[in-house]
DNA sequence: GAGTCATCAAAACG
DNA sequence: CCGTTTTGATGACT
């Protein structure tokens, strides 16, 4: 304090300034503490208390790699001197004012304060309270991989358990009328396997793309992207943001308000909330400037992103609705005033910040005018053919090239399916126990009375597929009712891949993958989306292949284990009783001269489909076919991708 | 901290 | 099959 060489070096003198902005709470991020966090996550496999405790960590780590708060924020200049202009949303005489010309004092926290503040975000939140307001940066690499695998398994879990409260309400009538998404939301949370829950992100979740479908309002709050399952503005309360005011992080923009304008583009009207009666219907009072419309001021203020999610009508989606997240947007303006039903309303514009992945919502829409043009044999421009099967497949294959002039798909010979007659030997149709069910097989009544078809009973546990034709939940192998089965083909549930392709699918040419294949509908997860074909080629243990012109089923990793298992929360329903793992596929497919177009599926470490073996009756075992199924909910025109198995280069 | 309240859901009802 | 009612959980706030 007495220091007299302050003269010489006015520099150096710390002189700690009330007013200063605050250090920020920076941690280092070395490659060191990465590969170490990574390491804690991968020495855990898949049962509950790993499960749990890797998402745990997840959330630790997303708080002290990627996130800093937002009170020390640099890049904003968070309040200028011009800050009405803006926001030319006159204050109401009624409450909280608009932010008065703030500008002219800095409003930051006095520093012991924020100091704890700052050691809040070390200590894990406890209870619902302690959130803090963090922006994630999204993790490249590994951690990208692992934010995805979260997600999936998150939406997992809530489907399951959604499925599972929604059959034990129709069945008895104990606890008759339950939401089974509120529900399965409620239980997530008690267990604390929602994300991000603990750590209030502003910006984009790790683990969600743009463009990303959801089903449920609950769904959103399971992996972070919202958190009302009602309200359609999520917000940080001012309680837990530095500045002491609220801003938004989310909204839902589902088109019910009067004066919202939403042409599904890159420029979007929002409502605020308020003023209405509960179901919708006219606005019969005035909005106020308080909440979720305050804080969406505050966040036009601040020029803080929002995230956006739309809702669409859809008829895929149990609930009827599909909610598609738009990703991050601006508020540019807001404004106050007399809605079209009468009474005021606040509305803001909201802009999208550019630079994001394709726009979700136009791209639906554009999706399925294009699926309605060639399904009415139209060929848009870019399309050299519209069905590259050639009527071999149950729904046509085009292929689109908007890029260059390869045409190299056109050119093989097209087989829809692997011929294996030649090389495999069927087990004796004597020795062969087929079912003889009268009607279909693995119809789930309910838990208790399980189906008692033979060919079921096989896979050890329930159903194999959903009435829907969707996977309950990956195997080692699926054994499907055959040809010498009783059930009737058409009807029988336990052969969910016999019927063919269901999804509207194109193989494309991409500037990133050369060619690759994309949906044109939304593909649910657990649905069976194709067959790998080729000439079948016997081979020995280890000989190996060269990728390229082989599929190797060998080499597909175990990713069936990711899909279906909700051991985490649901009493293992005779899980883990599969039939013991066939013995590495004796064959590879020869894809160089023949093949489908699964073939120009696209290779990737964070797939999306997924390779199922699945042995038909009496099929030879060491021959199973090699079913993609969906891992997750996939949106129009996004590729699809699986893991060949290639990455491990050593 | 328990209780109140509003909320661009979803299912059931009529 | 619609509009309406009921049920319902959450976060924010008191």
């Amino acid at each position: 304090m007495a220091s007299s060489s302050a003269a010489a070096a006015p520099l150096l003198t710390p002189k700690p300034d009330p007013d200063a902005p605050l250090p920020a709470p920076t941690v280092e991020v070395t490659p060191e503490l990465c590969a170490a966090l990574r390491r804690e996550l991968e020495r855990s496999p898949d049962d509950l208390p790993d499960f749990v405790h890797g998402l745990r960590l997840a959330q630790e780590r997303l708080d002290a790699i990627s996130a800093y708060l937002v009170s020390a924020r640099p890049p904003m200049p968070p309040l200028t001197a011009t800050p009405t202009a803006t926001t030319p949303m006159p204050p109401p005489a009624a409450t909280p004012p608009m932010p008065p010309p703030a500008a002219t004092k800095r409003p930051l926290v006095a520093p012991e304060a924020s100091s704890s503040a700052a050691a809040k975000g070390k200590r894990r939140a406890r209870g619902t309270g302690a959130t803090e307001m963090v922006r994630a940066t999204v993790p490249a690499g590994p951690d990208h991989v692992h934010a995805r695998n979260l997600v999936r398994r998150a939406r997992l879990i809530f489907e399951a358990l959604r499925v599972v409260y929604h059959r034990g309400d129709a069945g008895a009538g104990e606890g008759a009328r339950k939401r089974a998404d509120l529900s399965a939301l409620s239980v997530m949370f008690d267990r604390g396997l929602g994300l991000y829950r603990d750590v209030r992100i502003v910006g984009s979740i790790p683990g969600v793309f743009v463009g990303d479908v959801f089903f449920y309002r609950a769904e959103l709050c399971v992996v972070g992207l919202h958190n009302h399952v009602q309200g359609g503005i999520g917000y940080i309360p001012a309680s837990v943001v530095s500045k002491g005011k609220p801003v938004a992080t989310s909204i839902v923009s589902s088109g019910g308000y009067l004066d919202d304008h939403d042409g599904g583009g890159d420029v979007l009207v929002y409502t605020g909330s308020g003023g209405r009666p509960r179901n919708g219907g006219e606005h019969f009072a005035d909005q106020k400037l308080e909440g979720g419309n305050l804080s969406l001021v505050y966040s036009c203020e601040y020029g803080i992103e929002v995230r956006v999610v739309r809702s669409h009508d859809c008829e895929a989606s149990p609930s009827g609705k599909a909610y598609v997240y738009d990703g991050l947007y601006k508020v540019e303006s807001s404004t106050y005033g007399p809605g079209k039903s009468g009474p005021d309303v606040c509305k803001f514009k909201l802009v999208r910040i550019p630079g994001q992945g394709e726009l979700g919502s136009s791209v639906w829409h554009a999706a399925g005018e294009l699926g309605n043009a060639l399904a009415s044999g139209i060929r848009p421009r870019g399309y050299l053919s519209l069905d590259l099967s050639k009527g071999k497949e149950r729904l046509r294959v085009p292929v689109c090239n908007k890029v260059d002039q390869d045409s190299s798909p056109l050119d093989f010979e097209y087989i829809a399916h692997p011929d294996f007659r030649a090389a495999r030997v069927p087990r004796p149709v004597k020795r062969y126990k087929a079912c003889h069910c009268g009607t279909t097989c693995g119809a789930a009544r309910s838990a208790a009375a399980a189906c008692k078809c033979v060919c079921v009973r096989k896979n050890g546990g329930g159903p194999v597929y959903n009435a829907d034709g969707t996977l309950v939940r990956g195997r080692p192998v699926v054994y499907e009712c055959g040809a010498l089965c009783g059930c009737p083909a058409a009807s029988c549930l336990n052969r969910a891949t016999q019927r063919g392709m269901e999804h509207q699918l194109e193989v494309f040419r991409s500037k990133e993958t050369e060619w690759g294949v994309r949906t044109l509908g939304l593909i649910q997860p657990g649905a069976f989306v194709c067959e790998y074909s080729g000439d079948v080629v016997t081979v020995d243990d280890g000989q190996s292949t060269d990728w390229g012109c082989f599929v190797d089923p060998r080499k597909f990793p175990a990713r069936w284990r990711e899909w279906g298992d909700a051991s985490a929360v649901l009493p293992d329903e005779e899980g883990h009783k599969f039939p013991e793992p066939i013995t590495g596929p004796g064959y590879v497919l020869d894809v160089s001269r023949r093949r489908n177009f699964a073939a120009y599926i696209s290779h990737s470490s964070a797939p999306n489909v997924f390779v199922q073996f699945v042995i038909r009756g009496n099929e030879d075992e060491s021959f199973p076919h090699l079913m993609v199924f969906a891992m997750d909910t996939i949106p129009p025109m996004r590729e699809l991708s699986i893991d060949y198995g290639i990455d491990q280069q050593g």
